[in-house]
DNA sequence: ATCCAGATGTAACAACGTGTAACAGACCGG
DNA sequence: CCGGTCTGTTACACGTTGTTACATCTGGAT
């Protein structure tokens, strides 16, 4: 069996270099990474076993680069962050993430989590085949997560917004899952809009998915509201590769 | 496409109550364990999918527990504990453990959770086939568990709120069984409310729910009231898979 | 049998949660 | 410039929920 071959993303280099010379003393293989563009060139370079992706990496958010690495790649991946908030958790797992660590960690620990997740990896054969997935199917509606594009049961093409996509891509990441409005909106956007928001944008945003896709809005099947929670993806979701 | 079957491991019967409601009402089936013994019986008994397996069980250890599993079996395991210290974390990861979670929860992280690890495993096609089992039929009602569905036995749908649905699912899992207010309470709502309110939130719940469902409110024969003990759902129930 | 303290039923109310129409601002293309 | 789309904010309507106060019932004591 090789050597691990750790991809260390943090912007800042003295966490890089502390990281890079544990992991090496510990006998894996540690490759820096400052941005997703760094990812990016050592993964064409050459195989990556496993990533550790800080969340915060200065104009780049690592749940972005997470959602996107997972496209097209099923190299397992440990989240780390400063703020181990059940937000960014979800977050996190929405978009693909295999663990997630806390700073400051005890670097024992975190050989003990990369040990596990590569355990995992292994003891899940067919787990590349989930990672590709990207095509979700529920009461008849097919998402293609390549294309974003969405068909009706009847066949149509329907127009989804960006937020609209980003909305009905957390709920199926989640299905029967309750997600919270701070949950959604962790989700839609980690880096962007000021979470603090108290209004109501989320159910907004639900109410004008509801209306482009169930079949009476005003009933709905698919998106449930769970009152005091948030609202629930209520229909069966198959997931296969597109 | 089977449901689910987590088995909850917990010295504590007021954990494992708590833990298993929960897990029911979310469509899983939870089957209680005190011990190793209760383990062993469980998982010869029939198909486990996943463990939930507090640290601390009394005389027992939980990560002895988990290296003795480990040795033959390959389910998942989700360690729990009050205190997540570091070194606990690396001794359950070091025994094979497949993740950990701090008490008290988030519910919705530890349904996360326990998603990302069955995804993972691939033990499960999909949680969407969870509320199978639940189509519940009592004196001529018949309320679906999928759909949160109730009709009348004139095959009239009849609309009740999530707490009204939350009460009738308390009372269907258990007919003939008198509950206390402390335990409806307890059963509608872990994570909510103080459950010290000593308000009549209960009896107004359930009188709700009769003029919603009783041929006569003021002479019910459905939900009686036991005095000085609470209210037991009189009408035998079969369970179907929906 | 009567009495009564405690238990329970329930109407009324206030606060809260959610749906949604309308509007304004930002953005983009013609 | 104008028109269309997207998005969040605001205001209002309506359903849900627990609390409060009072009426009624019940079971045990006398």
């Amino acid at each position: 069996m090789s050597i691990l071959r750790i991809l260390v993303v943090d912007d800042d280099p003295e966490v890089r270099s502390m990281l890079t010379q544990f992991l090496q003393r510990n006998g894996l293989i540690a490759l820096p990474a400052a941005n997703e563009a760094d990812i990016r060139k050592h993964m064409t370079a050459g195989r990556i076993d496993l990533i550790l992706l800080d969340v915060m990496l200065g104009d780049e958010s690592g749940i972005d680069i997470c959602a996107k690495l997972r496209e097209d790649d099923d190299v397992p991946i440990i989240m780390v962050s400063a703020l181990s908030t059940d937000q960014q958790r979800m977050a996190g797992y929405a978009v693909g993430a295999d663990d997630y660590i806390a700073k400051p960690f005890n670097t024992s620990l975190l050989l003990a989590r990369i040990k596990a997740v590569m355990s995992r990896t292994r003891r899940t054969a067919s787990l590349a085949h989930r990672r590709r997935l990207s095509r979700f199917a529920f009461a008849g509606w097919l998402y293609d997560g390549r294309s974003d594009e969405v068909k009706s049961p009847e066949g149509y093409q329907v127009t989804l917004s960006r937020r609209e996509i980003s909305l009905l891509q957390a709920l199926l990441a989640n299905p029967h899952i309750p997600l919270t409005r701070e949950e959604i909106a962790a989700a839609l956007d980690v880096t962007g809009t000021d979470g603090d928001s108290s209004g109501r944008a989320i159910d907004v945003l639900v109410g004008r998915l509801r209306n482009k896709i169930e079949k009476d809005p005003k009933d709905p099947k698919l998106i449930k509201t769970q009152r005091g929670v948030g609202y629930v993806f209520a229909a069966d979701v198959e997931v296969t590769p597109s």
